[in-house]
RNA sequence: GCCCGAGUGGCGAAAUGGUAGACGCGCUGGACUCAAAAUCCUGUGUCCUUAAAAGACGUGCCGGUUCGAGUCCGGCCUCGGGCACCA
């Protein structure tokens, strides 16, 4: 029997799926191990061989887990709401959700070839409504619940509410939008209406109005993280500033705790390093200054986290959204700002990103105090001052500030050093080093001591405080678009109700287009009766990351209707021990699901603050193109090796019609018409193709189809390879050139235990060199794969099965172990394998094999040694001896006085299997 | 501009501070074959020389620590990734 991997693949597929060998409930006897993958978004191009990477890693690290003898959770589900099914559905009028459904089973017969270990009884769409159901009950709960910053915790709105009632806003410490400050009494006297607009303010789901990243061409607002270089990263649509009233998530709320805590994650550091930067913290300082304005003197709080360099300040800014700019604008000045203001918000994100280098600004007439010199300083208005950071105010220090040392060249305005020897004369210094000069109590201090000096001042004489910024921005939570999850509340007289829970899920109503109504409301709008009770529903519907925020908790106990998930099955699963995905959702999904994890930890919901305790970015793998080369002007194609000789148009070709750089030339006749009567310049008589690395896309003719390797190969050898490639977290060119080494490895292993038509594995008892084969292949695979060095692991294998078949051992005590090894690479193989050596049932529930280190030990050989590095002796020990075997050994001989000659022996170095180096002083 | 990460044969890549290039691809020559495929064997960092052996040089560049550096430290160069008016 030869190694038919078609027969054999589809065999143990179907087992696997009737024996439901990989269905796993909690089993308090064993230790419990998750393992999770990021789920895809059900695409119409379907997978391509860069997305099983991942998959195929957590596969095997799961099957190696139950190997020794972990409860594995690996579960396998669907994102399944988001935009290009949506966008499909406005141009053909179908229902997104019959294009997510053929996506998904399409998705589901391309990851079942590839033979993984899935637990398919728990997998769930983000789109089904016994979903969908915990995600709209998440949102009430963050809407019915408050920030408390005293006690680090979300709490039951109610407690708000009692303690407006009991003292008002006094002693509390609570997170929200804008500082408010009233007495018990005064909140008794509102209207229900008044405060429930009041409690908008302290909920963790609120809507508020702010400005959003709105984007026209996908007719909806997107969040930060979905928008770069002011284009929309679905589409790349133009992005605009716009006001709007929004369903958002006070994410904020949670920055410090975001940050704190992933000190304790097994991270890599540079995706712990983007959510530092994300999470942006900053220590500094919020200092008043007055501003008189035609008489009036207003209060400005300005932060910076350079209050040493106060003394330098020689004029302010204001943002030009700052709620201020109204109040300090002189009349003289109100036509020159308004129209600044009027240009500055008809700019797109992407012109004023476009336009960072031109400085632009206008003086709007007041003039602010320094409050530490008494010196008055012009007050300006720029875009260069973002409103939504600190506090949308600045003190300028153009001497040491680039920014400001921009701003105040254009416009003229002094230039005032206040550390000691710098030259300001080309650009600001903004080094954080020198001695202050200029600067009264702070003059002589260097720069470190000068901060914290310039703090204390200003705190002990009231004029300002200590203060921690963050760049985290609240989540906008509503997009104007019909699939997602709708919003579990209706309107009451304008106030935002909840549903209440016994109504959930809150379904999608059907309509008859799915793009926005003519007068731009969301496409929910076109429902006949979206309301509830003859109250109208929230028309916006929340946005992709709302069904992947908490998705992992739900695999946990998928099917119960009364709870997100168990406690049971919470305390046992707790949480994700290793998650496997992509670093593209570093800022996104990764931050959103932290939050949402230590949200509901706040609330009691879940055991766990942190969702994913171990993470793990694949690489991404990229495609790589071929290219024919046309003669211009004719239908004559020259190989690669001879395009310099002749004037040539490079063209994409499929690689599907390429192997190994090389032509099928009738294939490339017949792909398209106009290569028909194709002719070629040859080199050695084969046409040679061209290559290049580039991103995978159909576009580009490079997409490589696991099914098709599937079908030339097998999975198991797909499965191999992808991991042979190279180190699992690096990006690589997917290039096929490897495979047939892999393959050719399946079918040495393979050749092991049959020879043709007959069986051949002996019982025949295994030598030293069998012994010393199987451990050191043991040895190794138990630490590659725990450090997932897997593509070490697969040339681990290849030597142990070279070593075999030189020697010709096919014998049982060998090769047993070693299908189990291989296992959780080649699952298929290994299947055929385990039961062709007389074993009923699946080898996932076999033992890892024991670890011996002597049947590693080679026999005897001769090792020199020397005496810092200069040769001494010889000596003769085990071949493969350990380091502390042969010190003791030379240690032992050092005591007999012959080698040392009375000197001290510092170290005993060896390399293994040739030098004894001992040093000596 | 700031913050990460990486530079090793023709290629993908290995190497707890200890024989650099394991393993695989490709290529060389050979066996089997009418032939091909498949399979097996041989060689394969560079240079010099050779009948053979033996040398010398080699991990982006310059320096340092060490008996010993691809690995550790300092300074560059190049490439990849992330952030970017965040005061």
């Amino acid at each position: 029997m030869e190694y038919n991997f078609r027969e054999i693949e589809k065999k143990w597929q179907a087992y696997w799926a009737a024996n439901h060998t990989f269905k796993v409930e909690e089993d308090a006897s064993k230790p419990k191990y998750y393992v999770l993958d990021m789920f895809p978004y059900p695409s119409g191009a379907g997978l391509h061989v860069g997305h099983p990477l991942g998959y195929i890693a957590s596969d095997i690290y799961s099957r190696y887990k139950r190997l020794c003898g972990f409860n594995v959770l690996h579960p396998m589900g669907y994102d399944a709401f988001g935009l290009p099914a949506e966008q499909y559905a406005i141009q053909t009028g179908q229902h997104p959700e019959k294009t997510t459904n053929d996506n998904i089973a399409r998705y589901r017969s391309q990851l079942d070839r590839i033979g993984f270990s899935y637990d398919w009884s728990r997998s769930f769409r983000t789109c089904d409504p016994d979903y969908f159901k915990w995600t709209q009950w998440a949102f009430l709960q963050m809407f019915c619940s408050y920030y408390d910053n005293k006690k680090a915790s979300a709490r039951p709105i109610e407690e708000l509410v009692a303690a407006f009632e009991a003292s008002g806003t006094e002693g509390l410490d609570v997170a929200c939008g804008e500082q408010m400050s009233f007495t018990a009494s005064r909140w008794k006297a509102l209207t229900p209406k008044e405060q429930s607009e009041i409690l908008m303010n302290y909920r963790i789901a609120y809507q508020g109005e702010t400005a959003v990243n709105w984007c026209p061409g996908l007719g909806t607002v997107l969040a930060n993280d979905e928008v770069k270089d002011g284009l929309s990263v679905r589409g790349g649509f133009p992005v605009v500033q716009k006001k709007m009233k929004q369903w958002q998530l006070r994410v904020s709320a949670y920055a410090a705790r975001l940050l704190e805590s992933l000190e304790s994650l097994d991270w890599t550091d540079s995706l712990k390093e983007m959510q530092r930067n994300w999470i942006g913290r900053s220590t500094g300082t919020e200092v008043v200054f007055k501003v008189e304005t035609a008489g009036k003197t207003t209060d400005v709080t300005i932060f910076t986290t350079r209050v040493d360099t106060i003394f330098g300040v020689t004029f302010m800014v204001l943002a030009p959204e700052s709620e201020l700019v109204q109040a300090l604008t002189t009349p003289e000045r109100k036509a020159e700002v308004d129209e600044y203001i009027a240009a500055v918000s008809r700019k797109t994100e992407r012109e004023r990103i476009a336009e960072t280098k031109t400085v632009s600004g206008v003086f709007s007439g007041s003039y602010g105090i320094n409050p530490l010199t008494g010196e008055k300083v012009p007050v300006w208005i720029s875009e260069y001052v973002l409103a939504g950071y600190g506090t949308g105010a600045i003190m300028a220090v153009p001497a040491h500030d680039s920014r400001d040392y921009a701003f105040a060249r254009k416009f003229n305005l002094p230039i005032v050093p206040i550390i000691e020897g710098c030259d300001v004369s080309e650009s600001s210094f903004d080094a954080k080093e020198g001695r202050m000069c200029n600067s009264a109590f702070l003059d002589g201090l260097t720069v470190a001591e000068a901060i914290p000096a310039a703090m204390d001042y200003v705190e002990a004489k009231g004029l300002g405080h200590r203060k921690t910024n963050y760049r985290l921005r609240d989540a906008i939570f509503s997009r104007q678009r019909y699939w997602g999850e709708p919003f579990p509340v209706y309107f009451e007289d304008g106030v935002a109700k909840p549903l209440p829970l016994e109504d959930l899920p809150l379904t999608l109503p059907s309509i008859d287009e799915y793009k926005p109504t003519e007068d731009g409301r969301p496409p929910l709008a076109r429902a006949k009766d979206w309301t509830w009770n003859g109250y109208p529903l929230e028309t916006s519907t929340m946005p992709g990351f709302a069904g992947s925020s908490a998705y992992y908790l739900r695999y946990m106990d998928p099917h119960n209707d009364s709870a997100l998930v168990s406690r049971e099955a919470d305390g046992y699963w707790r949480n994700v021990d290793l998650y496997i995905g992509g670093t593209e959702h570093a800022t996104g999904h990764l931050i959103y699901s932290r939050f949402w994890n230590k949200f509901l930890f706040d609330l009691g919901y879940v055991c766990e603050d942190e969702p994913f305790r171990k993470l793990i970015n694949q690489g991404m793998i990229q495609g790589r193109s071929s290219f024919v080369y046309r003669v211009v002007g004719t239908n004559k194609y020259v190989s690669c090796g001879l395009k310099d000789s002749y004037k040539t148009q490079e063209i994409h070709v499929d690689i599907s019609l390429v192997h190994n750089d090389r032509l099928d030339l009738e294939g490339f006749k017949a792909w398209r018409p106009d290569f028909a009567d194709a002719e070629f310049i040859l080199e050695n008589g084969e046409y040679i193709c061209g290559w290049a690395v580039e991103k995978m896309s159909k576009s580009m003719y490079n997409v490589v189809n696991p099914d098709d390797i599937c079908e030339r190969y097998g999975a198991d050898t797909l499965r191999l390879y992808e991991m042979f490639l190279g180190p699992l977290e690096q990006s690589k060119p997917w290039d096929t050139k490897g495979i047939d080494g892999v393959h050719r490895f399946l079918r040495k292993f393979w050749r092991l235990f049959w020879d043709g038509d007959d069986f051949i594995v002996s019982d025949e008892a295994p030598s030293a060199e069998d012994l010393k084969t199987l451990h050191k292949l043991i040895g190794k695979e138990r630490g590659d794969i725990e450090a997932f060095s897997f593509n070490t692991t697969v040339s681990a294998f290849m030597i142990a099965v070279n070593d075999l078949t030189d020697r010709k051992v096919s014998k049982r005590a060998v090769l047993e172990p070693m299908v189990i090894l291989l296992s959780p690479f080649a699952p298929h193989i290994a299947e055929e394998l385990w039961h062709a050596l007389g074993h009923t049932g699946s080898v996932t529930f076999a033992s890892f094999p024991e670890y011996h280190e002597e049947f590693t030990v080679e026999n005897n050989c001769t090792y020199a040694v020397s005496f810092n590095g200069k040769m001494r002796f010889t000596v003769d020990l085990p071949k493969t001896c350990s380091r502390e075997q042969v010190q003791e050994h030379v240690l032992a001989m050092e005591q007999s006085g012959r080698y040392l000659e009375g000197k001290t022996p510092l170290k005993v170095i060896v390399v293994p299997g040739k030098i004894v180096n001992i040093v000596v002083k």
